[in-house]
DNA sequence: AATCTTAGCAACCGCGGAACG
DNA sequence: ACGTTCCGCGGTTGCTAAGAT
């Protein structure tokens, strides 16, 4: 006994939307100030779709909210750290990038982002290297890695409330800091994943939803570098990203650069204990 | 110019979990 | 507590355009 069958079967459309059904969908949720049930709108909405269709339509290109054209190198160095903590939930990594869809960053993920450090012989799903990630010695480095992650995690949450307790109006600064940069991902879903890797780990068990071998150094020396320093440091190791970053085919031609050492720099940049970075 | 290959992207499918009766 | 329905997510597929031969 099998779940109803969604859209098959019932003689609904699919393939690809028309223009005409861009515009049905559209003005029903704004008509109705949103859409409702997904399930009953395609009929209230004279659309021959299913909900489920519908609600890819909208979330993924129809939203007014997204942000069309090439991500940029930011974005895609933001990708591939949160990736690097939260794993492909993409929904996750999206709700870090604002105007961005799941559907686009895991498209991107699996045309570049993945071969790129597949080129970089580091395994796409641990961040580790290719040949390292196989070795169970591993274990505990990547353990020990994540407990200095944690305390600079943790280290720069606490500078970023003090901060943020002195400073209300800095939240509502565009301007903000990078210690609010910090609070912000603290207290977003990301921040969650990297607390439940910290619980798990007290414990003594490694039974979170991200294993400690996908927190690598990598990873979570994003987050304790600064910001501004990893943008300032773009033309050391990025190699020639400023012409990348100005190009839309960006992705393509950094195939080739990101097999440089250069970028294993950034992504394996020492960690750095004191805290001064939040200087 | 024709054909083949590859990359990029939109859309579909099925599963899991939340909500509800 | 249990069954059903709906929604959201992640994996995968398939179409199209661009590039290579």
């Amino acid at each position: 006994m099998g779940r109803k069958p969604c859209c098959d079967k019932m003689g609904l459309k699919k393939g690809p939307w028309t223009a005409e059904e861009d515009e049905i969908l559209v003005n029903y949720i704004n008509k109705n100030g949103g859409h409702g049930s997904w399930r009953s709108l395609p009929k209230l909405a004279g659309l021959l779709r299913c909900g489920k269709s519908c609600r890819l339509r909208w979330t993924n290109y129809l939203r007014p909210d997204i942000k069309r054209g090439s991500f940029t190198l930011e974005e895609e160095k933001l990708i591939m750290q949160l990736h690097g903590i939260l794993g492909n939930r993409w929904a996750a990594i999206a709700s870090q990038l604002p105007g961005r869809t799941d559907n686009e960053i895991k498209n991107l993920w699996n045309t570049h982002l993945k071969k790129r450090l597949i080129c970089m012989g580091l395994d796409p799903q641990t961040h580790q290297p290719l040949s390292s990630s196989r070795n169970p010695n591993d274990k505990a480095h990547a353990a020990s890695s994540s407990t200095r992650h944690m305390a600079q995690w943790e280290s720069a949450r606490l500078e970023a409330e003090a901060r943020l307790s002195r400073d209300p109006h800095l939240f509502n600064n565009t301007n903000k800091t990078d210690s609010d940069y910090f609070l912000r991902m603290w207290n977003s879903e990301v921040g969650q994943s990297f607390r439940d890797v910290h619980k798990s780990d007290n414990k003594g068990s490694c039974q979170s939803p991200i294993s400690l071998g996908s927190l690598s150094a990598t990873t979570t020396t994003y987050f304790a570098s600064n910001p501004a320093n990893v943008v300032a440091k773009e033309d050391l190791v990025w190699g020639g990203s400023k012409k990348i970053a100005s190009d839309s085919s960006s992705s393509s031609e950094l195939e080739e650069d990101s097999c440089d050492t250069s970028l294993q720099l950034l992504l394996d940049f020492p960690i750095n204990n004191d805290m001064s970075f939040l200087e």
